[in-house]
DNA sequence: GTCTATAATAGGATAGAC
DNA sequence: GTCTATCCTATTATAGAC
């Protein structure tokens, strides 16, 4: 249960927590009446559209986040280098050093269509705010282009793994290599 | 509904094929039954232990067919850029050029411990394998480590973000990208 | 080995009182 | 806004005939 009880805003949160960590399938009423200590006519109170209103209220409470986080810096003003260094810290926050799964990774399968626009809209924006990251350092359009794409595959893919071996080192290591090679020309 | 039906190896196909799709909790005994044309009950003779049962053989099968097509090729004799080839292709035909998500990704949330440790030995079986290939290649210890990796994480970092996109280019362009650069000094 | 039928439970969702 | 109670459906799983 969070410490912002009763709020809309508190329950994201740990709905948040839950769907990142089943899975939209693997999350239940049941157990997300438990996590928040609202009963499930409270949650629909709330959600009146019920398990995929929660859904896409968690996509919309990590748009935020990352809008926040992540994309005013990608597409902001400073130094190239500062601005990384923020996007990687908040990045190593949000995911507890691999401790957690990525929504963009989990929520796809089985929440819907309205989810799955949400995680391609969302995947969308960080591919051109990390290309327009490196744009800004110099590097050619081309090849801004496919450090992006290498940097979204190197954050899903070192989380993926991260859960399978049980281990928080494959994205520890990939926030090394990001830091070492994205801005390199 | 598979060629062979009704025999295990015929019926793990389409289990195979179902829970790459949608995952775990994701998949309903009724699906199986559509996909299958074998009844609940005719399931449980198969498969008495259940959908828990059908998991782990799901697993089981994923690793024979990674043991025939990428194992003994990873840490077989020949030559490295001829392996290296050879596993490329099974993963682009595993895979489907991206359209398939991987087993590796979806099936650890609720998949159960069972299911969790043979993702987690299939991790590390592929990262010494990779690595055993690079080093091979008379690549340094320590790079090998390094590149087996980052190929690991770029193979499910690609399928997921393809998953996302519904694109098949991430995965394609890292298939690539290991061609270029996996075993270059 | 496969079927029909059925049990037992869990899931998502709603009604209506407070 | 939250609760208790309830509904309906889907889900996993089993029994027993063929």
């Amino acid at each position: 249960m969070n410490g912002e009880r009763s709020t809309r805003e508190g329950i994201l949160v740990d709905l948040l927590e839950e769907f990142r960590a089943c899975g939209f399938d693997g999350v239940s009423l049941s157990r997300i009446s438990e996590v928040t200590g609202l009963g499930k006519a409270s949650l629909y109170h709330h959600f009146p559209g019920g398990k995929g209103e929660m859904a896409q209220a968690v996509m919309s409470l990590a748009g935020d986040w990352l809008e926040s986080h992540v994309f005013s810096v990608l597409e902001g003003q400073g130094e190239p280098a500062v601005r990384l260094e923020s996007v990687l810290l908040a990045l190593e926050d949000f995911y507890q050093q691999g401790r957690k799964s990525c929504v963009l990774d989990v929520m796809p399968l089985g929440g819907g269509p309205e989810v799955q626009a949400a995680v391609k809209q969302v995947m969308q924006r960080l591919l051109s705010g990390f290309e327009r990251l490196a744009h800004s350092a110099g590097i050619k359009k081309a090849d801004a282009k496919a450090r992006a794409e290498s940097t979204l595959i190197g954050i899903q893919g070192s989380l993926v793994v991260c859960r399978g071996l049980g281990s928080t080192s494959p994205f520890l290591n990939q926030m090394k290599a990001l830091r070492k090679s994205f801005l390199t020309p």
